[in-house]
DNA sequence: ATATTATATGTAACCGGTTACATAAAACAG
DNA sequence: CTGTTTTATGTAACCGGTTACATATAATAT
């Protein structure tokens, strides 16, 4: 590999000068330039982003930890923000932490060891004071801003109480709701959703929650138990995921969505439009959600005014087969 | 954040001194050594890696370029290799090259330049000679190995001799193939393999082939098309979500899964599992070959010797409702 | 004609580690 | 008791860039 000692010995000049070429600052004379870049051509010279990283303390390079990327949710959030930093000319490494706040703690370290210019967390465990003394730009995605970071989140409260007031609408009395880890914010914010909506229309009843752990399998043995005990209509579960363990539950009962018992997912993820019948749902943005957070850690990087520190997005109602008793649409 | 130098000067002690305890190599007196540590302790002190990295030409750090994270295929995939790398402490730079031979490029030469110790490619568009004056320790994945460098796939051609096999096997004479874009090496390995099996069952027929691009809306339209000129009782997809696409298009036209019509898909993705009637499928070791890929790579880079330089996974029939004509089982 | 400013380039310190080499004391051998 | 080896530590060069500062010539102002 060639380095900018190279370059300057062949086209006759300083490395000082070939550095200004390079960046383009500072005074350097046409024919000058010209022989330098004929040089950096000849050698196929690519400047050595560590030792730049090293003076320059930057490395054009953020972190992005994630509970785990094979959870449906993350694919396209991590796409959205790989996209946005890809345009900016920042590379993104991937961590994976599953919700454990020692595995947080040792990739917030050794992403700090490496200079990244900033980080965006989504996670629960976070640690607020380990994450100020950092002393790192950081954004926090996907969770609520009960903080000083940048934050950018989805309307989960007013999400759930969508998700039951439409259950109502179509004619639900006996909503259950399956809900996420109590540890998960975001689970208990659509369980508060969930709560209040039935609260409002006089339908709250204790027995009506199932508890879930947001994966499919045990969402549907819990359904499945619950259904024996329990008169229920319609199904608000807690996320995607889990709805499509209430279909196979409730189907698997021989009752039918969504003429018996109608269900509705949380997230949006591509597998809702996978099942038979179509899975309704509550649909985050997520690409936007993950656009937002990487623009917003730009911005703190390089120094920007940010005019909005704290964003929660709009969810969206779909309406799909396992809502729809009006027939086919 | 302190340096190595104010470690130094609290403990009394030269910079190689420091550097020594940190890397446990020369001698140093134990009694120096407590000195050192507690000095470390007391300042925080966290080597920093870039300057290491400029002066060892390693980082700890590789590069994996995948097509797109979102595709539900990669992000088993992307965990198993971060997981492993996590393991042997290095952490990972994820690219989406789109299958774009330019952005591959171009993230190729970002990565060398940030002294990536090595990469893991899993890409169609793969410029052998460009890969090969990178110089850098790489791994092939999920492609097949007409190359030197080490490479992990499942076995396509069997895989899909297995599924067509295995229509055959529960009654079905029509089996139609929908084949992926014919770019995409894999795919045209599993239309290779219907089509021999075809062959060798003296069921083969062009008119069965219908043309895919590995999506579920395009495989929805053109097995509904096809359905409407041709006779068929079994649908082997390309992959999983046009195996999905296919179900819907049964299921729309009124015919039933598996009777009329049975189905199988390739690749094992979660998604199988969620739809109704669940998707048998050709599945493969996701998890285990990113795994592989990983500490092939980890070996590569360490310069241990590599028993083993392709390797080719065995894929297993999975038999769900969508092939199941015996009932419940 | 001289002072001032703009242009052009080079030298060397610096970023924060690692390590080759030099030096010296302690331990051991003959 | 001297020579060799082992242990312990420091000095400074090095990795490959960037940039403050020095220097020098050309252009412009007075």
């Amino acid at each position: 590999m060639a380095t900018i000692r190279d370059v300057a010995k062949l086209a006759g000049v300083s490395v000082a000068t070939v550095s200004r070429v390079l960046n383009q600052n500072g005074y350097v004379n046409e024919e000058t330039e010209k022989r330098v870049r004929k040089a950096i051509e000849k050698l196929n010279y690519k400047p050595n982003e560590v030792a730049r990283t090293l003076f320059k303390k930057t490395s054009k390079t953020i972190g992005l930890i994630v509970p785990d990327i094979s959870n449906p949710f993350f694919p396209e959030l991590v796409r959205a923000i790989e996209d946005v930093m890809n345009i900016y000319d920042y590379t993104v490494i991937l961590c994976n932490s599953d919700e454990k706040s020692e595995k947080e703690k040792q990739y917030m370290d050794v992403l700090k060891q490496k200079y990244v210019d900033g980080m965006i967390l989504t996670t629960n465990q976070l640690a607020i004071e380990e994450v100020m003394e950092l002393d790192i730009p950081i954004v926090v995605l996907d969770r609520p801003s009960d903080h000083s970071f940048p934050s950018v989140i989805a309307d989960n409260y007013h999400g759930a109480r969508l998700a039951t007031r439409h259950l109502y609408g179509i004619g639900c009395r006996k909503i259950a709701h399956i809900q996420g880890p109590a540890h998960v914010v975001n689970a208990m914010q659509r369980f508060y959703g969930y709560r209040d909506e039935m609260k409002s229309l006089g339908l709250w009843e204790e027995a009506l929650i199932i508890q879930g752990n947001y994966q499919l399998r045990q969402a549907k043995e819990a359904v499945l138990q619950a259904l024996q005990t329990n008169q229920v209509d319609g199904i608000f579960a807690g996320n995607d995921a889990m709805a499509v363990g209430a279909l196979k539950a409730v189907q698997q009962l021989g009752l039918r969505v969504p003429e018996d018992v109608a269900i509705i997912g949380y997230d949006g993820i591509p597998l809702t439009e996978m099942t038979t019948p179509e899975l309704s749902t509550i649909s985050q943005p997520i690409y936007e959600m993950g656009a937002i957070a990487a623009r917003l850690l730009v911005k703190k990087i390089e120094g920007q005014f940010i005019e909005q520190l704290h964003y929660v997005l709009p969810v969206t109602l779909i309406e799909r087969e396992s809502t729809n008793r009006r027939g086919k649409s």
